[in-house]
Formats: structure tokens, C-alpha cells, sequence
DNA sequence: GACTAAGCGAGACGGTACGTCGCGTCTTAAA
DNA sequence: TTTAAGACGCGACGTACCGTCTCGCTTAGTC
């Protein structure tokens, strides 16, 4: 069942890629929902000692796999502050709808607020980055006179993806690529320098 | 199956309700994590198969708990639209961190994606009131010119609430009164009618 | 479901002969092990509390259908001890081999022992009736001179029955024919008259 | 599965005691009847799946304890058959009469019959045993020249166990020690060598 | 012919036990 | 020392029937 000779190259770190292919396949079939540590276990061929030795839970375990699906974008400079957004909002939306991102969102998500580590891993992790990306970009619309300079790059963000999740996570619905445009030009007049005549 | 209205003589209501409260009450003792059907049984002096009679588990019960907070808003004609938005919004945040609702929710949110029936109840009951009511602020707005005539009223809840749902869910953002002036401050000017001359 | 207008020709015979047919259908598809007062109500048509109130237990029902099943054998006298007994023995092995009564023997015996109404029952009516049809061909025996006069005929019965039961509830051994003449075969010249010269 | 007399290193036999210990007790207080999984569990201090792990069922568990019971009697040689018989049937009675076996037989009998698996297990194990002894009775009667040369032990068997079982689990007649005596004397003559002249 | 009371179907109910799942801990033996 | 293997106590699951208990609705039988 496992290769023998092969599986533990380097020991650890192969070990730990072993469980973390077993759990992506895992999350693949079944969602975090029917994700179990025995599972894992039986398909990684490795103890379920093994995995508690690294992850305290099933939801820690996810969410390594999570962050390795993670593409650290980087927004282009394109001279043009709506496009960029539309193209950081775009990413997010086609990380969520077409890797496994999305269904461990929605798996993990009730247990983010029950574990404040594992939220503050996601707040630094995954929120930190994009919108440090989304800093650089209003950074930029500043000094290109399209955004206000006091504007809020954490309510900036929430603005843009807030809704998105909620497709995600609550309502249902769609994940379509138009709709990074719609909210960008909804949300960026909010944030447009006054008309100082 | 049953003829509704007419199996609930007494007895039934008294019963269905007596579940309900004791759902509730483990529910603030210990959240949806800690729900379980056989401790509402015990704690409402019920026997597990008249729980499972109505409910099919313990998302729905807990659903049905969640759909006794919602108090249906009605949000009054103030003549200004800024304000009936802030007011929408503020309502929604205090319910959402003043009951149990919050809880509920970050609970539930996981097994909504994996459960059509429930989210398609949450999509009808909770975002569907809501965005009835938007949807008449909106309509308001428009009449008074506040409010561009082609308004689509589902983005605006979305982008309004959408941020709310992020902190509630995903970043553990502070639930405070005044998101709600900043949230409806960064959204109106997006749907603000265009000044034509 | 039931049939109309026909399911109550006297009341109450009708009834009680539907709740027993369905009670050997079930008997039959099933044994005494799958038996349940659920399921003869739904397949009679009647209501569990109808059931109740004629018999007791699962297993007063299924020994009324039992009783029913016993066909007062009478041996004839054929002139020859010997051949009525193996007669009296081969039609308790057919009962017991090609009717239901062999399966309902053994889902009962277990409660047999545990409910001392029931087994005075059995031993009433089922035994009873054999040993007394036994006790006339131990008399004839006597007169004619084939068997000792101060035969225990319920020593005899056990004797040659006990071997059936055995193979019936304990070993599985075959209820064959043949059996009946080898028990009696063996049995008789127990009960033979001393050679007295 | 496991390697048997490996996986036994300790703890192993005194779990195994202990859940026997716990089940013999519950059969004195209730019998098979009342036995349950649950209550074994409890009594032992055991978990139900550490049961379930070991026996498929109770009936498996209630038989485990009734082969601790059988006392692999060695039927002396007193140079006199009938005296020899008399004395493995009583011995029979005696076990059935004075300790669990009796009440454990009762409680599984039903299940004999529709277990194939634990009914081989007790032709073998019960059964096999018993007649093996007698088959040395009879063996050593040949050679006195007290019992014919073709005598069927397994069908004496029967018949001098028979009546026994017939009694313990139908009729709920006495076991009592004459009993053995009646029944060899019955029996013993239809297995007599024919008075060649 | 109307009225009572019994019997009935339907099925909800509290309860017991079932057999299963997966948890996280622990022990053992091999490498 | 780390591992695989897997037994273990535990808690909860969702199900099956139990025997009891209202409920109206028939349906005789009596006045």
C-alpha cells in the first residue's frame, strides 16, 4: 500500500506530505465534513499517533492543506486602480470556485470561531496577505489621485469580499467572475477623492 | 402529512415548544458544537425519538431556535435613506451580537453548504426578509432621487451585510454600531444617481 | 388498505383470524425472531391496541397460531404396538419437519422457560394431547401383552420424543423418517414384559 | 485476524476475565433474558465496543461463559456398564440443575436455531464432548459383552439426553437425580446383545 | 331514530437497547 | 526514539420496538 523505500526520503518532511496528500484527496471526496483522522491514517498508511503528533485537530490539519493553496498573488501595476481591483477580487473568486479552497472555507469556517488560534492563523495567514496585496494597490490609487487618501484598506477589503464569502458561505450564490466588476464599481465610489473644485 | 393546525390540540405546541427551550438554553450554554440531541432530550424531559419525530437533526433544531430571534424589522420612513440604511444594518449587527443568533450562525454556517434544504430555508427566511425589507428602502430612495431608479437591491444588501457575516464568520472583526454608518457611508455613493445636469 | 365492509363480517372472529393469519405469514418469512407486534399490525391492517388486547406478548400470539397447527392425530389400532408407536412419532416428526410448527418450537422455547403461564400451556395442550393419545396405545399394548403393565407412559413419551426435540432445538440433527422407527426400536424393549417363563 | 496467544500479552485475559465475570453475574441476576450488552459494559467497567470487539453477540458472550461451565467429566471404568451410564447422566443433570448451564441453556436455545454458527459451536463444543465419553462407555460395553457391537452412541445419546433437555426446556418437568436411573433402564435394553442360544 | 358506549385506526410518546462511528489516549514491538 | 498498529474508554449517533396513552371515528345495541 505504501511504498516501501520511497516514504520516508527525507523522513519528516515526507511523512508530513504524505498525510497532507492524503488529506487534500480526503477533502476531495468528501468535504472537511467527512474528513476524519482515521481516515487520513489509513490512507497516508502512517499511525494516527503520527498526525496528532503534528496537528491537534482534523480542522488544523485542513487548513495546513488550506495554506498551501494559497497563490500569493501579486497585483500587477497596471496605471489603472478599478482594474486592479477587479483583477485581486477576480483571483480570490477563482481560487474559491475552482480548487478545493472554497469547500474547506465552508467546512472549516463554524470551527474558526469555536478555535481563536486557528481564526488567527486565518486572520494572519490568509486575510494578511491579500489585503496587504490590496494596500499596495490603494497605495498606489492614492498617489494616482483615484482614491481618497484616508481610505480604510481593512473596509476596503471587507466591502469587496465580504459579499463574496457570503455567496460562499451563506447564500448560496454564484461565484461568477462578472461579479468581481459589479462590486468594485459599487464599492469604489465610496471611496473616490471629494470633487474639490 | 399530519393536517397542520389540527394535530396540535395541546400537548403538541406544549411539547414542540419545551424542546425549543431547552435547545435554546443548552445552545447558550455551550453552542451549536456542544448541541446534542441527547442532552435536549434529557434537558427538555423528552425521549430522543419525539426530537427526531420533528426534526432530522440538530442543524434544523437549531435552525428553528434561530428562526425565533429574528424579529421582522420594519424599517421606518425616515425621509432620508442614509439613515434607513445605517438603521437596517445597525439592526441586523445587534441582533447578531446581542442574542444568540451570532452563536447560532457560526455554528450553523458549515452545514448550510453541505445541506440544500437548509440553506435554501436560510435563503428564504433570514436573507429573504431582510432583503424585503431593503428592497423598500430602496424603493423609497429611489422616489425620493437618493437612490439610482436601477438599483439592484440584492448587491446593495450584499455589500452591506457581506462585511458584517466576515467579522462574524471568518475574521472575528469587532461587531460595533458605528460599522454600520461606515459600511452604508462606502456603499451609498455606488448607487448614488449620477448628477446628471 | 383493508377491505371495506368484509373486515368486520362478525366483529370480532373476523379480526382475530387477521391479526393470526398475518401473524403466520410473518411466521413464516421471518421466524418467531423477526416477529414484532408492529409488524402484524401493519400487515393486518389493525391497530397495535387491538393486538394488545387480545394477547399479552409476541409470544402468546405466536403460540395461539401454534395450537392452531396441531392436528389431533388419533393412532388408529392397528393390532401392533410397535407400528403405532412409530405412527404416534412420525406424525409429531411431519409437524414438526414440514409445517410451521418447527420454527415457531423453536423462536418460543427460549420464552417457554421464562414464563411458566405459557409453558403450562404448552404442556397442556401440546403435550397433554400426545401423551394421551400415547396412553391408549400403551394400554392396548398392555392387553395385548406386547408391553409391561406398569409402564410410566410419560416416561415413554419423553423417551421417544426427547430425541426429536433434541435434534429439533439443540443439535439441528435431521428429522428424518427413519428416526421414528429407530427411537421406537429402541425404546420398546424397555417397556417389553419380562420373559416369564 | 489477530495472531492468536500473541495479541495476549496481559491485560488482554484479565479484560477478558473481567467481562466474563460481569456476564456470569448478570445471567444469575436475570438470566439471558435481561442480559444486555449495555449492562455487561457497565458492570465490567468496559466499553461496549471493547464487547462488540470480542463476541458478535450476547448470545456469543452468554455462550462463552457457558463453555467455562462444562466440567470435561471422565466417566470411570466400575466394570459395570448400566452403572456407568447412570452415572454420566447424572452428572449431566447435575450441571444442568445446580449451576447457570441450566438457565443459560434455556436463554439460548431459541438462538441455536437460527445461528448455524453458534449451533456448531455447540454440537461441537457441548455435545461432541459428551459423546465422545460415552462413546468409551460403549466401547468398554462391547467389550463386556453388555451392550451390542453396532450400538449408535450418538442415538443413545439422545436418548438418554433427550428426556433431559425435553424436561429443562419444554416440559419443566423435575431433574431429578432417579431420573438418570430411569432412563438408562429404559434405554440400556434396546442396546442388549441379542440371548444368542 | 337518537344516543350512548365500546371497539377501533392511527400514531405520538417515554423508554431501553441496539450496533456503529470516530474521537483522543495509551500500550506494545519493531526498526 | 520514533513509528505502525491497534486496543481502549468514551460519548453520541440514529433506529427499532416496546407497551401505554390519547385522540376522533365508526358501529352496534339500547332506549
Amino acid at each position: 500500500m505504501t511504498a516501501v523505500g520511497a516514504d520516508t526520503p527525507r523522513g519528516d518532511r515526507g511523512r508530513r506530505a504524505l498525510i497532507l496528500d492524503a488529506t487534500r484527496e480526503l477533502l476531495v471526496e468528501g468535504g472537511v465534513q467527512n474528513l476524519t483522522i482515521e481516515g487520513v491514517a489509513a490512507r497516508a498508511g502512517v499511525a494516527k499517533t503520527t498526525i496528532y503528533r503534528r496537528w491537534r485537530s482534523k480542522d488544523e490539519l485542513a487548513f495546513a492543506v488550506l495554506l498551501e493553496l494559497i497563490d500569493l498573488l501579486a497585483v500587477p501595476d497596471v496605471g489603472n486602480t478599478r482594474n486592479e481591483l477587479v483583477y485581486l477580487v477576480e483571483s480570490v473568486i477563482r481560487v474559491l470556485s475552482t480548487t478545493l479552497m472554497g469547500a474547506v472555507m465552508q467546512g472549516l469556517v463554524s470551527d474558526l470561531a469555536s478555535d481563536p488560534e486557528l481564526q488567527g492563523a486565518f486572520r494572519a495567514q490568509v486575510v494578511g496577505a491579500r489585503v496587504g496585496e490590496l494596500r499596495g494597490v490603494v497605495q498606489r490609487g492614492i498617489a494616482r489621485g483615484d482614491v481618497r487618501p484616508d481610505t480604510d484598506a481593512d473596509l476596503m477589503y471587507e466591502l469587496l469580499l465580504g459579499p463574496v464569502y457570503f455567496r460562499l458561505l451563506l447564500s448560496g450564490g454564484p461565484l461568477e467572475a462578472d461579479l468581481a466588476r459589479q462590486l468594485v464599481d459599487s464599492v469604489l465610489p465610496g471611496f473616490a477623492p471629494s470633487p474639490t473644485p
